[in-house]
DNA sequence: GTGAAAGCGCTAACAC
DNA sequence: GTGTTAGCGCTTTCAC
């Protein structure tokens, strides 16, 4: 077995104190002492168990991350974040995914808890009713939401203001000229962000003097983009012009689809994202899309959390700025009518195998 | 404070023991005992403490992944493998990322190790000459790479055969017409997978009578692509018509430079990935890349590991199957003679802020 | 089938 | 400045 402390000690010639307190810096120790503790640590190869250092001081310095999924770079970038911070204060981070799954949430978070991280970040379905976050209430866990959309229970959250995000993409929408909206969005169940999103941009739309916008909802776990869209332009009286999309990932999937259906992008249709994952300003057009802080949302999270561990009263809820980045998704202003498919037969858009 | 197996014992009016037994169910336990322990841990909402447990049992069921960056979509992927199996057993997952650090790598394997996990996976720089590697031999602690190329040293790893896929791909290349190549890589001393696809690419070309291709190396911690894809592309004597590059993230940005110097893929220039990230299929046009099976590698890996932390004789190296995806960033067979740029001044190329 | 007791590796009073 | 000691929450012999 590796050696422990006792170990050490013994092969200093001190108490089991003495080491400790060398690792920890805690007190002073004679110079002397310091040299040859060192000198056995050294010689034994002594690394410290930081379980027995857990169990004794109640902190395992460690914090569980529950996302949605890895797949969406929007998370990964998140958690980037968090690493950095965390691993600054010697943090470790446990990662879990939920793939979008409300059961997951409660089954993570409990074998997180087994697991006795000192506190959460976690993006969860929905904020405002989570089994999940009950239980870290009811446990007095700390923790910290990322994304999400909090709206009741004043949960500690870090996020963006995904509602007045979906009021501006319609105000930009119209300022470009469309008057023909849809959207194309996540599961409204599974995302409150999602939610919050179409209702921004519902209510946009409504001060604008529009109806609310066609809406076709994918799953985030298998989504079908090609159906989606296929549903949204198929009726040739009431093509849309502009479409938005809940996320990056969805707004790339779909800008593809458009393009199978023979429409152009922006040409035919203005897309827009959100999001604001690095990939999309790297495809062909570039996408339009509203940038969330993702990193640094991580970053600000983690830090909160830390401090709401550390005893201090947390900030939160805390909103960060979102922006819009300009692609080349949406065109230049203009006039727009709904333009006619390529193909205007609709059983085109329908192959048998879909139905 | 929570409640601990103690004050469960102490409810139901039995040892600690039994509490112990019913809770990992290692013995069988009387009908009525099962029951009051069962209402005991009910009634005080007890939840085991598993860093007793880990502190008892010198096994902490945690394993750490060690990754370059969780940017890259491609290791997001491998993670969720991992996740999968692991979780399947009850291991937790501690990850970290190096950003191609080879300092960080055996930084974040020391705090990993410090914190007890059972085994590791990891993807390093250079899996023939890495430090944190030799660590985790001296420490006899468990651990298995993904994506590396490992040719020296025996190391238990699983991944594809870089070389032989580069080699493919300079085949294909050839096969579609192109008789002028070259390659953007990300900094061949900072991933031997990368020096690995270089290698199997010459080789290849070697062997179907071409000279080695022109090549770029870019950071991968922060890739100029357009820089380096100008340089490929500056010579107008000695332009390339087929561009491979060492990962997907690269080629998606690389078909953006190429756009901005005039030129269009797939009719001036085929260009092929390497990873096979879902996006690349969702661009425009899709991605033509080696695709490799990170999730099933990561789940391979992961019970790789978990094996050889139970006691078994690891089966690596194991070397998976990948596949090319045909994308439209190789447009069909055909002549393809370098093309002129639409503007041939070079100055045009190299504007005085980069120079 | 159940209990008593030792101890995993560490820290933190408390003594001196 | 250093040692002694109790104990964090759990598992596991060894008894009975």
């Amino acid at each position: 077995m590796s050696p422990t402390l006792k170990d050490v000690s013994r092969l200093a010639g001190v108490s089991t104190a003495t080491v400790s307190r060398f690792i920890n810096g805690s007190h002073q120790l004679s110079e002397g002492t310091a040299l040859r503790v060192q000198r056995a640590i050294d010689e034994l190869g002594f690394r410290p168990n930081s379980l027995g250092r857990s169990l004794k001081t109640a902190s395992s310095k460690s914090i569980g991350v529950v996302i949605p999924t890895l797949s969406n770079p929007v998370f990964a970038e998140a958690v980037s974040g968090i690493t950095a911070v965390a691993s600054d204060s010697d943090y470790s981070i446990m990662v879990t995914a939920t793939e979008y799954s409300q059961d997951q949430e409660l089954k993570v978070v409990n074998s997180l808890l087994d697991r006795q991280v000192d506190g959460l970040i976690l993006t969860v379905t929905n904020a405002n009713n989570s089994p999940a976050l009950d239980m870290l209430e009811a446990e007095s866990v700390p923790y910290v939401l990322i994304y999400n959309q909090a709206t009741l229970n004043n949960r500690p959250v870090v996020t963006i203001d995904n509602v007045v995000a979906g009021r501006e993409v319609a105000f930009r929408l119209e300022e470009l000229g469309h008057q023909h909206f849809a959207m194309l969005s996540g599961n409204l169940h599974s995302s409150d962000r999602a939610a919050a999103r179409y209702q921004g941009f519902v209510q946009g739309l409504a001060e604008l003097g529009f109806d609310a916008p066609l809406i076709q909802e994918i799953e985030f776990s298998q989504p079908n983009t090609s159906a989606a869209i296929r549903e949204l332009f198929a009726d040739p009286l009431q093509r849309p012009t502009a479409l938005f999309c809940s996320n990056d990932l969805f707004a790339i999937a779909a800008i593809g689809a458009l393009r199978e259906l023979g429409l152009k992008v922006p040409e035919d249709v203005s897309v827009v994202g959100f999001d604001g994952i690095t990939v999309g300003s790297l495809v062909q057009p570039k996408l339009t899309t509203v940038v969330q802080p993702s990193t640094e949302m991580g970053a600000v999270a983690a830090k909160e959390l830390i401090n709401t561990i550390c005893g201090e009263a947390p900030q939160s809820p805390l909103v960060l700025p979102h922006k819009v980045r300009e692609g080349e998704s949406t065109g230049p202003a203009g006039k727009h009518e709904p333009v006619a498919l390529q193909e205007p037969n609709p059983t085109k858009f329908f192959p048998k195998e879909t139905l």
